[in-house]
DNA sequence: ATTTTATGCGAACACTCGTTCCAAGTCAAG
DNA sequence: CTTGACTTGGAACGAGTGTTCGCATAAAAT
């Protein structure tokens, strides 16, 4: 049994429960598919939520009113908001105090891919549009994955000890031959960073940006 | 009755709620929440519940199992992905039909501002690196509004009769004094593209930007 | 001291809701 | 035609569940 063959009627159910969930926020009992559905038997109802639980399409908890679930749901994320990247401090290490007392945004897991697992993400507004070069402009909010190695190519949130003093940054990051480190800028105009490997700390890689438009 | 004032049993019946409907994606029953807080009475649970709900804090349906609501919720959105913008054929309006068969990416409504209750958003997929000019990318999702007009600054998708024909582009929008369209890069090396308003369509305007990194 | 208000407890009621059983209809295979 | 698997309908049972009522306790107000 598969998604393939299912009857009108156990289509027509699955599509009830999904927009009733949308709009109730809790799942339907089986009188109310019935009544939606034109099933007038509850009987008929549970035999057909049983074909929709084999293809694998809904969960049921066994004896639980209205204990319908939708599996493979897109899960949302609490991530974090730990500050702008302007800040020239040390971005502290995200854990369940901050997870609940600051700022956070909230993103589905479909847009973070494979990195949708990770527990410790956190996020930083990008303040300024001295990112540019990175293709990140002002305003944009950037998710990092923490770490303190990356690879080439990576973008990444690294603290530099540069001409200016210790800052951070956003930069796309390269090792190069003879050891040092290179951060690369997006903006072909834009000239490499060189830097000796203790100068460089990384905090994080990049996994999404997002930017909102006023549109 | 404000958010401040809840006794500490009131508050750990919204944590109870909370924490249930993220684990069971239904709300739990009056005796569930009572087991949990210590509560022997389903009446106590009844009143404090009425609490929550003079707070602004909950949402009730009467007589209904499982009949709370946390308001505020984020919600997710699905939005139909309806091609890539490198399509030179023009963007089919969407409608039901499309948002149940085609794909689609679901996102959180906190990501979209104001925006979050248009009902007929639509994505595209930023295919090539010829938009890097608008700080947009290959590989890109871009959300947009549907629009015929725009003010100036707004980045839309338009369909423009160009030198090489008709396609569908991605640029900062301008009115000119006379009365041309001024189809703006973001990169200020590029130059502009000056049009006549009626070899410029809107499609839309681009609300949001997404960019997934490998990380 | 008395009343009022807020909160809590237990019990009972009525309706909700998942479950189960039996009968019947449909339809393709043998 | 007969068989058997699949599907549907109707009914009833029992547990789940929201609601309501009376009463008790404590603290604040009068």
């Amino acid at each position: 049994m598969t998604q393939r063959d299912l009857s009108d009627r156990q289509r027509k159910m699955l599509e009830y429960i999904q927009s009733f969930v949308q709009e109730n926020n809790y799942p339907p009992t089986i009188r109310e598919i019935g009544e939606a559905c034109d099933i007038s038997s509850t009987s008929v109802v549970n035999y057909n939520l049983e074909k929709l639980v084999k293809a694998g399409l809904i969960v049921r908890d066994e004896k639980i009113s209205r204990g319908i679930q939708l599996p493979h749901r897109i899960e949302t994320l609490r991530i974090p908001t730990l500050g702008s990247i302007f800040a020239t401090h040390h971005i502290p290490v995200p854990d369940s105090a901050n997870m609940s007392s600051g700022e956070a945004i909230t993103i589905t897991s479909d847009l973070l891919g494979r990195n949708a697992k990770v527990s410790d993400l956190f996020a930083l507004e990008v303040k300024g549009d001295s990112m540019i070069d990175a293709m990140v402009n002002d305003g944009d909010i950037v998710v990092l994955k923490p770490a303190q190695t990356a690879n080439n190519g990576d973008m990444v949130a690294a603290m530099v000890n540069g001409n200016n003093g210790i800052e951070l940054t956003l930069k796309h990051f390269y090792r190069e031959t003879d050891g040092r480190v290179r951060l690369q800028p997006a903006n072909p105009t834009m000239r490499p960073l060189y830097l000796n490997a203790e100068n460089v700390q990384i905090q994080g890689k990049v996994v999404l940006v997002v930017r909102q438009l006023p549109g």
